[in-house]
DNA sequence: CCTCCTCGTGGAATCGATTACACGAGGGAT
DNA sequence: ATCCCTCGTGTAATCGATTCCACGAGGAGG
């Protein structure tokens, strides 16, 4: 692979001045110009980034690194992520935490070996040891969708809080009262915050949330069914269950398909996240839907703004209601005929 | 963030001993590793990868250049590339090409540019120049999926053929003789080879594929939509649609629903893929399942062959059919009560 | 006692870029 | 004609590692 050096020889100049060429410096005679870029072009010449980054110490690169890719949120959060930062000069390079804490200090790990110039995280748990050094030694991060407390850290996320109050206004109004909520990890900002609005919802109708209708899940499928068989083993089971992930609520639609049971019918079902097939399950699910196209881009913007010296600041955006069939039939057309 | 010299200097010993020490190179005095180690953690040291990178010409970095991460088949073989990566001591840069040449070439380059060890792709298209160089100047690579004829570069991919069999004679049994399919693009090969091996298949049972039977997609939900909106024109629309990938499986549930018909009843429906989802759509979806982590992981053992000196294989894994309800009920349990 | 080999170590070259500094040529002002 | 400034260019230092080579100490063998 040929290296500035070669260019140099081939236009008969210095490497000095196919750098300067090649980083449109001004000074730079027309000649000496042309004449590297028709060497460049006749050597098939492209600088090597490796090199380049050891000189300026900036690798143009931004590392994500995100729960879960099989969550089809994060897949779109990852999607979107790489599409601003293209956008804004920067490569994106992925890691999979796959809702594991060390397998998160691994890819940081790794991250921060390749010298990433920013750092964009969805913490899977409480922050370890290794995310702290990282932001003292002042890598630039930004947090997305969940965080870290008491880490001096911007955070750009999406509020769900009155999105849940429209959810349990629905719920109410189809006559529900008998609510249960699978939740996410205690050891996330999402797992606990989901919770709290639901509650918090439901006590402006005065309704209580039993420990009985707390299930523990951990965003993942498995976690939802066996939670929902819990809740269907009660001897007298909620009417509607909130999956705090779109994960979970498969994993709902699993359990009370193993028992025979339909929804809406026999129970309700609702999730955090909307994602594309909800449209096309057997009933199409009601959800909590969040920007999460925006969610990356201001990620990206906040986490490139610090980068590059400007202030990040943190970013909420509201969630919003979407309301389908999995909680019974909304607004029947006629009720008598 | 400290350097080598600073762990020397600390140790009290040349950068040379550290860097023996770090590669453990088997001529070092155990005094001196145990300075050296303890010097290293003292400043908390960790070697820049990318000046390493630059020296030894390896960065233990594979790139992934994938078609579309929206599509939950890529996901899932992204996430198996990225696991056998890891296991073998390599990271995975991800591209989305998002099905456009343009991008590919993109990010290819940039990948190219950053001297990634290998590379891993599913083309969008029948090839561009700079994939063509790219395999001239010695990268390794390996095609994934799908693959660019003429290129002398291992293949890892599924076969269908026998699974389409299967669908057909599955089809054939439950009584549909009008089968429509929907292309992918013509520029990829599993755009041709599905169409190919489903038009084998009907053969065998004196079956016809004609022309206004075939639809042209991208492989894209909404592509899905249109095609089944011709089919669903046409003065004798056809019984099964099969739908040569996911998305676009999506897209027929799609149009399906908006003209108020029902499936299987109206108009059947099966897929090339398999996902989760489609256990849980209305109804859940007949499908042709690819063994996405043995291909992902295949594919990543392919390169780091022959990244490491040793040759690569092409690999073929059989898919198969996995049937549910989209094209009809398949056993009813008693046909008399 | 001398020679030779092995072992541990340090100095310095190297990878491929960027960039500070020096230098010579040419032009404008005095 | 002299001085000075600007412009274009080249030389060389630098980034942080790896690794070849040289060197000195010490042990083994003659």
């Amino acid at each position: 692979m040929a290296s500035i050096k070669d260019v140099a020889a081939e236009a008969g100049v210095s490497v000095a001045t196919v750098s300067r060429v090649l980083n449109d410096h001004p000074s730079v005679s027309p000649e000496a110009r042309t004449r590297v870029l028709a060497a460049v072009e006749a050597l098939g010449y492209r600088p090597n980034a490796v090199a380049r980054s050891l000189r300026t110490d900036q690798t143009h690169t931004l590392g994500l690194v995100i729960s879960d890719v099989m969550n089809p949120y994060f897949t779109e959060l990852a999607r979107a992520v790489e599409e601003e930062a293209r956008a804004l000069g920067y490569s994106v390079i992925f890691g999979n935490a796959d809702e594991r804490r060390d397998l998160q200090d691994h890819h940081v790990r790794t991250l921060l070996d390749r010298r990433i110039d920013g750092l964009l995280v969805s913490p899977t748990d409480g922050g370890s040891p290794l995310m702290l050094d990282a932001v003292r030694s002042g890598t630039p991060m930004v947090f997305v969708d969940r965080w870290i407390a008491g880490m001096d850290v911007p955070v750009v996320r999406a509020d769900g809080r009155q999105a849940v109050r429209d959810l349990v206004a629905h719920l109410h109004g189809l006559g529900h009262r008998r609510l249960a909520i699978i939740a996410g990890p205690a050891a996330t900002t999402t797992g606990r915050e989901r919770v709290d609005a639901f509650r918090e919802a439901l006590r402006a109708y005065d309704l209580e949330l039993p420990d009985d209708h707390i299930g523990q899940g951990d965003f993942q499928a498995e976690s939802g069914r066996r939670a929902t068989e819990r809740f269907l083993d009660l001897p007298e089971p909620p009417e509607v269950v909130f999956a705090a992930d779109n994960l979970m609520a498969l994993g709902v639609l699993d359990a009370v398909r193993a028992r025979g049971l339909r929804i809406p019918e026999d129970i309700g079902l609702a999730a955090f996240d909307d994602i594309p097939w909800f449209v096309h399950t057997d009933p199409p699910i009601t959800a909590v839907a969040q920007p999460t196209r925006e969610l990356g881009r201001a990620a990206v913007r906040a986490l490139v703004d610090r980068i590059e010296g400007r202030t990040p600041k943190s970013v909420t955006l509201p969630a919003r209601l979407v309301v389908r069939r999995s909680c019974g039939e909304t607004a029947p057309e006629r009720s008598t005929s």
